[in-house]
DNA sequence: ATGTCAGCCGGAGGCTGA
């Protein structure tokens, strides 16, 4: 049984108190649909939220352009793989990120890890947390925009070059979080209208094959692992005002290895920063592991 | 299916992607 905070505050004091304190490492994924537009509502959150480390998703911005001094005057290292107009993703941690890797390997050229994918979707890099390593990754999956375009094969594709990548990573036997938005809620609890999304894009069969192939590959999604019955949807569509009328989906995951998930205390959707004003159209997931 | 939003080009509003 893992001592609550209080319990080890009264056992201990001084300097070994702050060890025990800082073992705890908290992790967020959020989708901020553009970082600069959004700087000001991320900034907020992470003032009431300082998490350890945050994977960032749809930048919308050239590496270049990436507001990194606000983000590094509040501590925070930067791993980020950007482009212009679309997608994007960061890694933000206040611990010492190493082996960054911008991209997935192509399956064609996985022999030579050639990097062929024009589009900035996914980054991976190890942290140094406080008594141990972290391997972590943020990924964009393509949102798909139609079944059977184009677009939709991409998204196919893309979730078949995660699964081989993380089939390697998993051998390794780390302590690893994959996060993001992958643009595909696992199960009917995960959207409000099973019935009315069947079939569509984020709840089309092949995508959650997909997504279920991730999973048996020995990654757990610890929203699902903390609240087995639970309905919260993490992303809300503009459109046709789908946040007031709770019209929504569960499509940003934390996905945790088998080592990472047996530390796993807490797991939470913060819907609160969809409610306000020029919000993203996700929220942020939020994870604690306890070392 | 769509009651919205962001960035681009270019200098207004239509287009793309979500």
């Amino acid at each position: 049984m893992i001592p609550t905070k209080k319990q080890l505050d009264a056992r201990l004091s001084g300097n070994t108190k702050f060890c025990i304190a800082a073992a705890m490492t908290t992790i967020a994924t959020w989708n901020v649909n553009s970082v600069k537009a959004r700087l000001s509502n991320v900034l907020a959150w992470l003032e009431s939220n300082p998490v350890d480390i945050l994977l960032l998703q749809e930048l919308k911005c050239e590496t270049d352009a990436f507001p990194a001094m606000e983000f590094e005057d509040r501590g925070y290292n930067l791993a980020i793989h950007g482009q212009k107009t679309y997608n994007g993703v960061a890694i933000c941690s206040k611990f010492p990120l190493e082996d960054v890797m911008r991209g997935l390997p192509e399956i064609s050229s996985r022999l030579r890890g050639e990097e062929v994918d024009a589009q900035a979707r996914y980054i991976e890099a190890l942290v140094n947390i406080p008594n141990g390593v972290l391997r972590v990754a943020s990924a964009y999956i393509p949102n798909g925009q139609e079944v059977g375009s184009d677009k939709f094969l991409y998204k196919l594709n893309f979730l078949d070059r995660l699964y081989a990548h993380w089939q390697e990573r998993l051998a390794w036997n780390e302590m690893a979080v994959l996060g993001g938005d992958f643009n595909v809620a696992p199960e009917a609890i995960d959207v409000h209208d099973p019935k009315a999304w069947e079939g569509n894009i984020l709840f089309h069969p092949e995508e959650r094959a997909r997504l279920r192939a991730l999973l048996h590959l020995g990654l757990y999604d610890a929203f699902r692992v903390k609240h087995p019955t639970t309905q919260q949807f993490s992303w809300w569509d503009y459109r046709g005002g789908g946040y007031e009328r709770g019209i929504g989906a569960r499509i940003d995951h934390l996905l945790l290895s088998g080592i990472a998930v047996d530390k796993l205390s807490d797991v939470a959707i913060d819907e609160s920063p969809r409610g306000q004003e020029k919000p993203s159209d996700h929220a942020p997931v939020v994870c604690t592991i306890t070392l």
